[in-house]
RNA sequence: CGGGAUAUAGCGUAGUCCGGUUAUCGCGCCUGCUUUGGGAGCAGGAGGUCGCAAGUUCGAAUCUUGCUAUCCCGACCA
C-alpha cells in the first residue's frame, strides 16, 4: 500500500469508495441503502461462491433454499433471538395493490395480511419450523444445509458492501444428534472460513471466539474470523455459531436418541456475505486502485497489444493465439484487449484500476525479440520474459503474486498489533495508531461496554490460539487469565 | 430518529455572502485530422426545468418559507 490510513478515516472512506466506483464494483441504488452489483463486482463475488460452494459440499452439506417471508409469530419464538433481530426488519403487511382515486397505485386496505410477514433478516426461525417435520429419529441426523440467498436488515446507516439494507450471502444451517458434533460442525465451518480468507482471499484472520456481548442473538457461542482493514479497523468477516438446543427447544424439534429417548437436536449456524467483497478491497488495494488475489480475480491475466498499423496488431494477434490456448488449458483467464478505440496506455490505467493480477503487454519490439513485457499488479514491477515456456511462467508468476499479498497483509496485520497494559497506552494506540490491541480485561460484560463508551473499541475475538498470561483488566485493574483482541471495527 | 452540511449538464465543479446581459471551468460524449511502449494533441460541436414548490422583486442559481433527496457524525450492524 503506498499511504498509512491508520490515522485518517475520512480519506480512506473517500478513497474506498473511489476504488468501489472506479473499479466498477458496485454502486448506489435509486433503493435507500441498497446497493446494485456491476458486472465485475459481481463476478468476483461468483468467484466466492463457487470456491466456499465447494468446500461446504467438500466438507458433506447440500444446498436448499427456504422462503423469503417470515411470519411474525416466527421471530417471537427464541426470546434471545427477537432481542437482536426483531427491530431493523422489512415488515409486508398487505398484499394487494389498487388504483387510486388520483391516478397511480395505493395499497389496497381491503389486503391486509392477518399475520405480518417479515423478510428475512437470518432464516433460523424458518429453517428450524421446517426441520421439525424432517427430523424424528437420530437417523435423520445430521442435517447438513446451506442456502445462497438474499436477506434484509433495515439498516440506518449502510456502506457499499460492507453494510447494506440487502445483501447477498449463504447461510449454513445444521442438526445434529449430540452436543459434541455440533461443536465439532461450528468449529470446522470456521476453519473453512479461515481456510477460505487466508487461501483465497489472501486475507490473514485471526480465529477465536466472541465475548458474550458480541455473541450472535441466540446462540450459546459465536466464533468468527476478524480481519484487519487498511486504515486499522477491525471487520467481521464471518462467523460460525454454536446454538445449543435453543432454536430445538423454541422450535420443538425432537427425536429419539439410540436409547430411544426423546432429546432435543443440537444445532449450529454459520454465514458469510457480500462484505467479503468489501473485506477483499479495503485488505490489498493501493493507489493505483484494486488489487485481487489471483485465485478470485474475474480476469487474471489481460494481454495489450502495442501496435501502429494494421499489419502490426496483426501480427500479435497471431503471436498470442497460442499464448491464449495454452493459458485457457492451464485454467488461467485471459483477455487480449485489441479495443482499437482505447490506448494502450488508457488500458494499462483501466486494468491496474480493476486489480487484474498480471498484464501483458506485446508490442513491435518485442515480436523481434521473442519476448513480452509483464507487469504483476502487486508490486507494479515491470520485467520482460521470452515467450519460451511463457505460459509457466505465468502459472508461477500467479501463485507467487496470490503468496505475495498475502504476505504483505499479514506483515501489515503484525505491524499493527500490539499490546497495552496500561489505559493511557490503551487510548493512545488507538487515537494515534489504530490496529488490534492485545489487552487485559476482567471478564465482566459491564467492563467491555464501558470500554465501547469510554473508545469505540470492542472486543473482536479473544483467540483460540491465546497464551495463558495473568495481568490486570485495562481499565478495572481487576485479574485477567489471557489476553483479548480489542479494536474499533466496521 | 437527533446534530451538521450539501443540492448547478452523464460526473466533478465556479458563481450564492453583496440579486442584474447569453450560468463558469475540467472530465466524459459527438465529428474531423494528426497520434498510439503509461489515462494523446489540435479544431469544431451537442448537452442545463441551477433539487421541488410557493413567496419577495422591474428582475432570483443568488434573498425568505416549506418540502424532498444525498452525504458526514451518533443510535443500529454480517
Amino acid at each position: 500500500m503506498a499511504k498509512d490510513f491508520t490515522t485518517r478515516e475520512e480519506d480512506y472512506s473517500k478513497w474506498y469508495n473511489d476504488i468501489v466506483k472506479k473499479a466498477d464494483l458496485a454502486e448506489n441504488s435509486a433503493v435507500r441503502g441498497c446497493m446494485v452489483i456491476k458486472p465485475y463486482g459481481y463476478a468476483i463475488w461468483e468467484n466466492m461462491q463457487a470456491a466456499l460452494d465447494k468446500m461446504f459440499k467438500d466438507t458433506g452439506h447440500v444446498n436448499a433454499y427456504f422462503p423469503l417471508f417470515i411470519p411474525k409469530s416466527f421471530l417471537c419464538k427464541e426470546a434471545d433471538h427477537v432481542e437482536g433481530f426483531a427491530k431493523e426488519c422489512a415488515v409486508i403487511t398487505h398484499y394487494r395493490l389498487k388504483n387510486a382515486p388520483n391516478g397511480g397505485v395505493m395499497v389496497d386496505p381491503e389486503a391486509k395480511l392477518e399475520e405480518e410477514l417479515i423478510v428475512r433478516p437470518t432464516s433460523e426461525t424458518i429453517i428450524w419450523d421446517t426441520y421439525k417435520n424432517w427430523i424424528q429419529s437420530y437417523r435423520d441426523l445430521p442435517i447438513l444445509c446451506n442456502q445462497w440467498a438474499n436477506v434484509v436488515r433495515w439498516e440506518m446507516r449502510t456502506r457499499l458492501f460492507l453494510r447494506t439494507a440487502e445483501f447477498l450471502w449463504q447461510e449454513g444451517h445444521t442438526a445434529h444428534a449430540t452436543r459434541e458434533e455440533a461443536l465439532i460442525e461450528a468449529e470446522k465451518m470456521l476453519n473453512v472460513y479461515a481456510d477460505f480468507a487466508e487461501n483465497f482471499m489472501a486475507m490473514p484472520v485471526l480465529t477465536g471466539v466472541k465475548s458474550p456481548n458480541e455473541r450472535f442473538a441466540g446462540a450459546e457461542d459465536t466464533y468468527c474470523i476478524e480481519a484487519l482493514m487498511q486504515d486499522g479497523k477491525a471487520l467481521q468477516a464471518g462467523t460460525s455459531h454454536f446454538l445449543g438446543q435453543n432454536f430445538a427447544k423454541a422450535f420443538d424439534v425432537k427425536f429419539l436418541n439410540k436409547e430411544n429417548q426423546l432429546d432435543y437436536v443440537w444445532a449450529t449456524s454459520w454465514g458469510v456475505s457480500t462484505r467479503l467483497v468489501g473485506a477483499l478491497i479495503m485488505s490489498h488495494s493501493d493507489d493505483h486502485g484494486l488489487v485481487l488475489p489471483p485465485k478470485l480475480a474475474p480476469l487474471q491475466v489481460v494481454i495489450i497489444p502495442i501496435y501502429k498499423t494494421e499489419e502490426q496488431l496483426q501480427a500479435i494477434r497471431e503471436k498470442v493465439t497460442s499464448l491464449s490456448a495454452e493459458l485457457k488449458s492451464k485454467n488461467i483467464s485471459v483477455k487480449f484487449d485489441d479495443d482499437d478505440a482505447k490506448r494502450s496506455g488508457w488500458k494499462f490505467n483501466e486494468y491496474e484500476l480493476k486489480g487484474v493480477p498480471v498484464r501483458i503487454a506485446i508490442g513491435p519490439r518485442d515480436l523481434e525479440n521473442n519476448q513480452v513485457e509483464i507487469a504483476r499488479r502487486d508490486t507494479l514491477e515491470k520485467h520482460t520474459a521470452s515467450f519460451d515456456g511463457l505460459a509457466n511462467h505465468i502459472e508461477t508468476l500467479l501463485t507467487d503474486i496470490q503468496q505475495n499479498i498475502f504476505n504483505k497483509a499479514l506483515k501489515f496485520r503484525e505491524e499493527n498489533t500490539r499490546k497495552a497494559d496500561t489505559w493511557e497506552e490503551f487510548v493512545d494506540i488507538l487515537d494515534n495508531k489504530g490496529g488490534f490491541i492485545l489487552a487485559h480485561w476482567d471478564g465482566t460484560t459491564e467492563t467491555e461496554e464501558l470500554i465501547k463508551e469510554k473508545t469505540k473499541a470492542t472486543i473482536r475475538v479473544i483467540p483460540f490460539d491465546g497464551e495463558k498470561e495473568e495481568g490486570k483488566c485495562i481499565l478495572t485493574g481487576k485479574a485477567s487469565a489471557r489476553r483479548v483482541v480489542f479494536a474499533r471495527a466496521y
